[in-house]
DNA sequence: GCTACTCTCTGAATCGATACAGACTGAATC
DNA sequence: GATTCAGTCTGTATCGATTCAGAGAGTAGC
């Protein structure tokens, strides 16, 4: 009594060999009713809490969990509204498929994250915005399976569930461009990482690192192209995080000069929410669009790209629960929908 | 190479012994530097990914993760903002200690639940709102430590962390009160599960099932009590569930007779701010409050009481993880303070 | 030269279960 | 009466690591 019961104290007790305690936790249809009731009694009397999960674990050689990581810090992904709610499509396809989630933080050092990912007990992983190109490979080697979210050009084979982040965001600059819009301004959270919060020169899309900001930014740019308007006419704004003063901070220094952009592109909505927030401080009319359609979205007349949210959620969850028979049925490609609301106007007339 | 590779596999590799390869890996000082290198170099050529998560934790009794149990269903929890907010809290303190969460989904069958407990890789549990009475003893029977946020007459040595829920409503209340209002309904989730939408009868507040619910509802009362409104005089409405549209939904029929209440007061901010929307329809003058204040609420301007939702978080991790030395020090309450917006006004002369 | 130590590394026990082949029993079949 | 079979239960191997006492080698001190 002074330690955890284990199977093998229920065993003992009861007068039977380990298996058949086993077998009256597992596989009722083994042993006759009464012995396993005897045994229920038992094991109830000695306060076992039933079988060990970790022990168990070990020995099938499943979890039951399945693991979901964030490229920020953990906490981060709870302040992000769009990650709240792929999360609930994950949490709601685990749900009815009676597994776990394991929300792993990731340690900023790259090693350690390694170390992280290696050390989750889980039976696959949900990898959300993973930028960084060694999450597969460590995945890969511990043989499990995976869905990402974010377009990666070495994704290879993976299970994968997303949108076209270049045409939907092209729809968005469309948009704007239909309304006569071309003194843009481009706003993204880390376009480059490095570089201070504010406009920022850089000579080509590709040299953005993440991949869906660089997919989108792409997707911006194509449309303004079309008409004319080349990169190097574009105003870049980096943010510093993908948050709602992130965002207000971001165009701080944006609209100087004599030519102030007419339009801004955010490449999220907390990005584009706190640009109206820094708007309603000035007499500017300027446009804004944002990306996800988050719920908040709505009640501030948004326009923005609609994508799925939970279900791609759910869909990332399934892949990974119940894979596809057809390896081609591993990618999943959702559709997105340009929502217009009153953030985007025509260019006023100066 | 057929299957995953394990320690022996390295250690055969290397030629030593399994122990040195178990302790390349978790104790560097225990071997020379030369022969770490080589052993790694050979896990690397062999595709092997570590030690094996499950197989570590069985040996070492440890799994480095707790779980976060939630009453409702799980991907419930991630349409309620303040249990966002407190899991970005459980989060960050996780995080900081190197700890996964683990969300486990509880079935709606009680045995099915039970089971979904008793095999939870976890060492520890933080219980949100769980008014389930076997929960604690589930967790207590496995002798794994937990804490929870919900009072409860039976919690005894728990750890605890939470507030003072009827005084904190009582505060609520009391503002309404100051401002003349009498004629007033509580909206709550759940009062009565059983019971359908609206309007509801009630002989006593202590016949309310959920323990926050209760003292919530009994603060409200205790305010009205101390000018004379006794809890017959109460309008209690039941929404069926924690969401705006519930909230919206619960009021629907709450408004009928001659002599229709001119408050709500609500056992959460979603809820109020359901009764808001519902009311943005209707011409009547009547005052809400809410409870939480969740980050919607400033929006909305809605009175509320403020209860510090990420440290809720925070500290029941902490008190997992790092328990304190002094068992006292094992309950915490914290501060709540009461928010008046605009959505509270003195009662209308009619 | 001998004792005492420090470094490295090994062997065996252990963590707590599950799976599978087979043993035993009693009843049904021919 | 021998055979077959279903129903129960047991023994043993196994899952993949960690731990700890101790073996052996080299070195320092006296």
């Amino acid at each position: 009594m002074k330690s955890k019961p284990t199977l093998q104290d229920v065993a003992t007790a009861v007068g039977v060999s380990r298996s058949t305690v086993s077998n009256a936790y597992c596989r009722p249809d083994q042993l006759s009713a009464g012995l396993r009731a005897r045994i229920l009694e038992a094991a109830r009397q000695l306060d076992y809490p039933g079988p060990n999960p970790t022990a168990r674990s070990l020995r099938r050689g499943v979890v039951g969990a399945i693991g979901v990581l964030f490229t920020s810090q953990l906490s981060y992904a709870f302040t992000d509204p769009f990650a709240v709610r792929f999360l609930a499509g994950v949490a709601e396809a685990a749900e009815r498929h009676g597994t776990s989630l394991l929300l792993v933080p990731l340690p900023t050092d790259p090693t350690q994250a390694r170390v992280a990912v290696e050390n989750a007990a889980v039976d696959g992983f949900c990898v959300y915005c993973a930028d960084d190109s060694w999450v597969p490979d460590v995945i890969r080697r511990r043989g499990l399976p995976f869905v990402t979210t974010a377009p990666r050009a070495d994704a290879g084979a993976d299970r994968y569930v997303g949108i076209d982040e270049r045409a939907a965001a092209r729809a968005a600059a469309d948009h704007l461009v239909s309304l006569g819009h071309r003194r843009v301004a481009l706003l993204g959270d880390s376009i480059r990482p490095d570089a201070p919060v504010g406009p920022l020169r850089l000579s080509c899309v590709d040299d953005v690192p993440h991949p869906t900001t660089r997919q989108r930014l792409a997707g911006f740019a194509d449309a303004l192209a079309a008409v004319g308007v080349g990169w190097a006419d574009l105003t870049l704004l980096n943010a510093a995080g993908n948050s709602r003063a992130a965002g207000a901070a971001a165009i701080a220094d944006g609209f100087v000069g004599d030519q102030p952009p007419t339009a801004v592109l955010a490449c999220s909505d907390v990005l584009a929410l706190g640009v109206l927030d820094a708007l309603a401080d000035r007499a500017a009319d300027v446009s804004v669009t944002g990306f996800d359609d988050v719920p908040d979205a709505a009640a501030a007349g948004l326009t923005t790209v609609r994508q799925p949210a939970e279900e791609k959620g759910r869909i990332a969850a399934a892949l990974l629960l119940d894979p596809p028979a057809e390896p081609a049925a591993g990618h999943v490609l959702l559709r997105t929908e340009l929502v217009v609301r009153t953030s985007t106007r025509p260019v006023p007339r100066s």
